[in-house]
DNA sequence: CTGAAAGCGCTAACAT
DNA sequence: ATGTTAGCGCTTTCAG
């Protein structure tokens, strides 16, 4: 019991006494409340300064009602979490904008079903003022659990729902995946393939409707359904060239599946954008500047819609759950944008 | 005021209420110390149940001084953090960990040294009972900052200097370098260059220095340092062609340069492994298998490491600051292992 | 085995 | 402008 650590560390009452002020005092003076006088406020200052004083979250926390710590939980059953830079992009956003407001990012991974029960009790823990939940499938529980623990969310994609108090961030998938087709039909092509996202999520969902909006009447044989993964981008993009040996286009409903897409179009020897125009979608730099040939693709600005969750999470937070405020909140839906390169 | 969130959430003494017992036996039952009479306990469980009870964090981290939350804080000025799979593998090891501990993994990433202010701050307030730090560069002051917040720390990868109470988990570097170079000699090869990472790392020097173990004396002009990024590795092995235009066997010190080293050899007409014979480190399944000729490695069990940093962590919280238990836990180095694909 | 009571360190009314 | 005081919700001796 001699260890250095565990020389209890200062409290407020142990600055205060040394700067010979009320606890009150010192409190003001640490959280930069208005209406001390210089002097008093200078020897407080000291007395932190000289005892290493940091105030006691746990304590803070209790009487405040407020951690300043935001909980990121991410509802992938599959760890495409780390596997898939879109995450990690949208997540670097929150990142920055939770610390410049001085909230703490919170990351509850979800390994399987299993977890969600931790995850709710957690939440429902109060260790977090909000959470920010990520790519929902079908009848996901995530919001629901967190709206029974109290705890103002924002969602990252539009949920499959609507609720005019369900607050969600998210691009404009149908536009873009028109504007997709629309290029590869400009370019020229007559046979249109799709290789879609799991259709248990809305983005994917989205981004088929608007494949559909700019070929009405398409046959369904055309849309192959893929998981997000490279894999899952080649498996589609095999179905679709045994189905459709003249297919002349595709338009793969991510950038990583786009690229699975075209490592298999390279082995069965077509030529991109010759034979076959591939057009992904998300515009990841990483993935989509260094695929062969580099990729044409639907731009969204991931990090930013990182911030703007942060963002339209924190503002519902302050403007606590008085009902007047809530009309001011609104979900966010963020323009895309048709980027060319070389594949398309 | 009328939202329903702002329904006071039920405190113990609600559910001691309901249950017609007293707080501290309610609180004996939530955190399952023994000797509360069956039929009383039962009549806790059941207020818990009906009330929704859960217990509120600050309040119990106050009084217990724990937290069951690890901070896991990125030592990455660049964001390498979320481009390269090492870190994610390392994640979920850990994720996996804490969760089974019922502790919750804090991330803190840094976005550059302004931050360190912040996580120190972080720190010092008391909101984790320990620390994980990652990817340490020459003269990091992070382990420092830990250590004065009086935050148990464990470190991925070895420290640049020692010191018996230090801890870290690590791979044995130095001689998976030695055998991916003998491998090579094995196939014959006659000039083998090294593309290094960063040498601010100490990951970076061992991995050097076995190479030089294996080949004593050679020519310095033939290692060539990368920055861990596909990019880094192609710079590194055109510098490493120009130079020894009869190159014909390289190791690079991951798998992700490798891939980008591999990139380039392709564009150059060189052929791997007839003309060039390559072997990675790492053995990042997600990259290793996909780089055509899918590369041979050096395997480390990356996400094994990341359970056994939040292991050794959390004994050390265990032990809490006692000297006698230190002796107990030391640092960790993994083995490595030659995994032979098509690339060597 | 169970209950009463004393804080953990801090903030926020309320006095002065 | 500053100090006094009353808790925030919980765990944990200490009595009974």
């Amino acid at each position: 019991m001699s260890d250095p650590s565990f020389a209890p560390r200062p409290t407020l009452e142990a600055v205060a006494a040394r700067a010979g002020v009320s606890r009150a005092t010192a409190s003001r003076v640490v959280n930069g409340s208005e209406g001390v006088r210089a002097p008093l406020a200078e020897r407080v200052r000291r007395a932190v300064d000289e005892l290493g004083y940091v105030p006691n979250q746990a304590a803070r926390a209790l009487v405040t009602r407020r951690n300043d710590a935001i909980a990121v939980v991410v509802a992938e059953p599959e760890t495409r979490f780390f596997s898939d830079p879109f995450f990690a992009q949208q997540v670097r956003g929150i990142s920055k904008e939770l610390t410049a407001h001085d909230n703490q990012l919170v990351l509850l991974l979800t390994e399987g079903a299993d977890d969600y029960a931790r995850v709710g009790r957690y939440l429902g823990g109060g260790h977090v003022d909000g959470a920010l939940i990520f790519s929902l499938h079908d009848d996901d529980t995530l919001p629901t659990m967190a709206r029974r623990a109290g705890v103002p969310t924002v969602i990252g994609g539009r949920p499959d729902w609507s609720d005019s108090d369900t607050l969600y961030v998210d691009c404009d998938n149908r536009g873009g995946a028109r504007d997709a087709v629309r290029h590869l039909l400009d370019l020229g092509c007559r046979r249109i393939g799709h290789i879609a996202g799991p259709l248990d999520q809305t983005s994917s969902v989205d981004r088929l409707d608007g494949f559909r909006d700019a070929l009405p009447g398409i046959d369904p044989r055309l849309i192959a359904e893929g998981d997000f993964t490279p894999d899952g981008g080649s498996r589609a993009m095999a179905r679709l060239l045994a189905d459709f040996p003249d297919l002349d286009g595709v338009f793969a409903a991510s950038d990583v599946m786009a690229s699975g897409a075209l490592r298999l179009l390279r082995t069965r020897g077509r030529r991109v954008p010759e034979d076959v125009a591939v057009v992904g979608f998300d515009d990841i730099v990483s993935v989509a500047e260094w695929t062969d040939p580099p990729l044409t693709t639907i731009r969204q600005d991931i990090e930013e819609m990182g911030r703007m969750m942060a963002r339209l999470l924190l503002r519902r937070i302050e403007a606590g759950g008085a009902e007047a405020d809530r009309p001011a909140l609104s979900s966010i839906v963020t323009r895309t944008q048709l980027v060319v390169r070389a594949s398309a």
